[in-house]
DNA sequence: TTCGGTTATGAATCGGACC
DNA sequence: TGGTCCGATTCATAACCGA
């Protein structure tokens, strides 16, 4: 185990799994200390007795027995004390994913935006080989609901466009996954061979969410660890993880688990990068560096405008002048225009993007 | 219009749109007497500024007055309101369908339980033409859920097993249904040719729902009638309805649009059976399985190149990296390439070609 | 008339660095 | 912390238009 310092004590127990109550092990963590939150938290909401009365009141919470809740009030309190201690542990750019199923997911959405956290997407699991229906009864229950969500409205938080997009052929990622469920080999089994716990879920779950919503380095917590999916594919991508985790049997599973995993290499994990992420470049150094002459003429990329570069860096247009992109949405009437990949000059007679000059700088500030 | 007679006043205003506001309109009907209620209520988007297409075009948002809230509060006593309602004209074996999206359906389903209905099924409707993320800041939003309930535990409710996995190709219907937004001609047009509704549903969907889970000759309220689609669909397959809706331009289109709409015979009960091309699969999808590891390498079949896997799909060779395919055309010099079918890698000393873990994939899909 | 290229549009909680 | 301004960003489908 490894303990991060952060601001003051208590330290951070990264990769390491506490044993313990989840609300009780979250309070003994310091504020703003983990980027990200995936929780799996259960549901087994056993409804069967007396929920309402004749009158269709509420039944009051029992809540003594955290594991069987016997009344939407108790599981209601139990999710706002969970949630309330995950926000407080919560970096400010942190995040959060919960998944649930229809017994429970509309109350943990329901909390999540009471206690003001805002959320960015719901998504779908959609299970490739779910289990049928076999009274035919209902609709063959083939997904499962997962909510992200960013502390609050306007908070900051990570989002790897350009990764999730590669890891779907090019095209951006939807809020619908269709994933496998967790069998054969990657279910983990006791001592008797029996499957270990009764909702592990698939890594490749926790792969899209960790890939998709964190950088290496980040702290995840999972306060519902179970047999520790979460840690395992965290480690597997160089992120540092904490598990919470009540029951030893699980504990024992997830341990031995995580030691096998090792971590992919570093070419491995770098993924797509944004243009946003990259150093920015003023027009001006362009003329700076002579490669733009002041005086000389841009043609627009579609050839219906122009105008002359000026010694500032500034465009001189037909009646406008000013930044690359103000005279380009001027002239498009547009309102906003990237200058970048709107500009083109000539050499010996060829159009050249005004791009590409840019890329000459920045390769020389990777080289440099 | 017609009127059934319930037991006792007052009568049923069957087959017709009530004017005014949903909760009074529903008040004046009777206890126990419809069979299903489909609602679409306000979603309360909470939009902010003005959001552009990448192409500078306006997007046109759902800006309408009916659908501002100010509050989760204000939101959540009129959701208490008109479930109340709903609820109470449902006759014991009856049902309720209520669709929305991230903002507002956990709170939709949360009351729902909290008024005693029972949830039979959520189903995710999986967009086959969303709207993308324009600004590359979150997942494509490509679904909405609806959800269905019954009046609670134990109550009977109609559920029609058969014609449901006869509309599914003979294999058990699932909770996730892939069906194109509402577009083209089926989008009621108001008298200047714009769209009459900013919200319109396709009626695959209501089909859907109608086949599934009512008889002909039941009584259908949408108490959100809008431009009447689930008046359309109910008129078409034998159903009574009763639409209520407060604005008078919405009730006039959908007033001419039912006029028009014929019952169907059985012959016209056609479901499309169009053979769907084969599924597109994503390289990094291998990745997330755990069928390629990030960090293993690939060999190209004619044994001349190396590259390896990325953690988000992509391949990085010795002087390039992106797509499967890219980098294989780059490393032949060829303008493209078909990467599936170009890299191999090594299991148990053989070369095995990636595609064979395509075929893997699509087998699934097809049991799916 | 057909074909291909262009344009339009859909329930969307859609910046951020820097001064 | 508020104002300024750079500059990144889209998929499926249908209608439309010109050859």
């Amino acid at each position: 185990m490894t303990t991060v310092k952060t601001r003051g004590a208590p330290t951070l127990p990264v990769n390491s799994i506490i044993a313990g109550d989840c609300i009780e092990a979250m309070r003994a963590l310091p504020d703003a200390s983990v980027d990200l939150v995936f929780a799996d938290p259960p549901y087994n909401l056993q409804l069967r007795g007396a929920l309402h009365r004749p009158d269709n009141s509420l039944v009051d919470a029992v809540d003594d027995a955290w594991d069987a809740f016997d009344s939407f009030a108790a599981y209601d309190a139990f999710t706002r004390a969970w949630l309330t201690e995950a926000r407080r542990l919560l970096k400010p750019g942190g995040a959060l994913w919960v998944i649930g199923s229809y017994h429970n997911v509309f109350r943990l959405g329901a909390e999540l935006q009471n206690q003001g956290f805002w959320i960015l997407n719901d998504v779908v699991w959609r299970k490739s080989n779910p289990m049928p229906n076999f009274r035919g009864k209902r609709l063959a229950n083939a997904h499962e609901t997962l909510i992200w969500a960013s502390r609050g409205q306007g908070a900051k938080y990570t989002f790897n466009y350009d990764a999730l997009k590669a890891l779907n052929e090019g095209v951006q990622m939807r809020s619908d996954w269709v994933l496998p469920i967790c069998t054969g080999g990657e279910r983990e089994k006791d001592e008797s061979g029996q499957k270990a716990h009764p909702t592990q879920k698939p890594e490749s779950l926790l792969h899209r969410v960790l890939v998709g919503t964190t950088n290496p380095g980040d702290v995840v917590l999972d306060p519902f660890f179970g047999t520790g999916t979460t840690g395992a594919v965290a480690k597997a991508l160089g992120r540092d993880w904490i598990g919470i985790e009540r029951d030893a049997g699980y504990r024992q599973v997830a341990e031995r688990r995580i030691a096998k995993v090792r971590r992919y290499d570093a070419e491995a994990l770098r993924v797509s990068t944004s243009k946003r992420a990259e150093p920015r470049v003023a027009f001006g150094v362009l003329v700076e560096r002579g490669m733009l002459r002041p005086g000389e003429e841009l043609l627009s990329t579609n050839g219906r405008h122009r105008a002359k570069v000026r010694a500032d860096g500034t465009l001189a247009g037909p009646d406008v002048t000013g930044s690359i992109h103000q005279v380009g949405a001027h002239l498009e009437g547009a309102p906003s225009c990237n200058g970048w990949t709107y500009w083109q000059f000539k050499r010996d007679g060829v159009c050249v993007p005004i791009d590409l000059l840019r890329q000459q700088i920045r390769a020389e500030m990777q080289a440099g």
